[in-house]
DNA sequence: TATTATAGTGGGGAATTATGGGTAATAGTG
DNA sequence: CACTATTACCCATAATTCCCCACTATAATA
């Protein structure tokens, strides 16, 4: 696996701790030294960045011109984020006000999104998913470049 | 950790010292030589520059070519500087002018934002942040580049 | 089916961290 | 030069974090 996929449903015990799924910990490269950043993401979820994946997104996000939006976003951002090793066990912490924001009281669901993981209160995502009868139409409205990228190994 | 990130609730006693973080004292380079330049920012609230950080910030502001604006600019943010080293249990010292400026009187609110740490009072920051509902809004808003840059080190 | 290995969950104790206060050194003021 | 006020340094205690060990369940192997 080079990098996440698939669903995961866990729960968080009472210290805080949610257990990485062994084949996202065997997915992680030796730069991420075991160590994820976590932060809020859209939609009232949590994202997990691999130490090294986040070094790159943050030197995008530090390059703008502080502007009042830039100056507003980096400080909603920053205020939840947090750092975490892996333990013996292959946990990671979650920080109280994280769990506030995501709504997360005991069931999380973990879902890898290649370059990060999202970390989502079970009901929460259940309730995000709905139905899933837009999923053409979501399919359709989101690709612009299409297959680009799939080309075989010449 | 390289940067800083996260946000700690800590509170200043009544000498105007404010712990800094062990998390954060562990990212101090070599040459910050546990040292801060803290000065007012933006919002009402205060950042502490490490050493090093705070010599390139420097470098920025004094390369500007001499306008109204930038010498006002200069003198309004020079006013409020100091620099302060961190004392055997990992405290610095707060001015009493800088406290007046950030409304501080007893709770601060530490946050991390990779180069620097702002120093907001607690209440300040509180209504700074608001209701958060916002933070989708922004983060759409904001995020242009997706989530180019992203991809582990190969 | 028995056995072993791997994965996920839970809790206790030691080390670190945060905070408060006291005393000596330093610097400012008359 | 003496006095006062501030700063810097040191020690003590309370709280928190982190690390380690134990248990259970599921999956893999023989």
């Amino acid at each position: 696996m080079l990098g996440f996929h698939g669903r995961y449903d866990y729960s968080v015990d009472i210290k805080g701790r949610v257990n990485i799924p062994a084949k996202f910990r065997k997915a992680l490269v030796p730069e991420a030294a075991d160590t994820f950043i976590v932060c809020r993401a859209p939609g009232g979820c949590l994202r997990a960045f691999p130490q090294n994946a986040w070094h790159t997104y943050v030197a995008e996000l530090t390059s703008r011109p502080e502007t009042p939006e830039t100056v507003r976003h980096k400080r909603l951002l920053y205020d939840t984020v947090s750092e975490s090793t892996l333990d013996a066990q292959g946990r990671i912490m979650l920080m109280p006000n994280q769990m506030t924001i995501a709504g997360i009281k005991r069931d999380v669901t973990l879902v890898g999104q290649e370059y990060f993981i999202e970390i989502w209160d079970t009901a929460r995502y259940a309730a995000y998913l709905g139905d899933d009868a837009d999923f053409d139409t979501i399919f359709f409205q989101s690709v612009r470049v299409g297959m680009r990228g799939n080309e075989p190994a010449q």
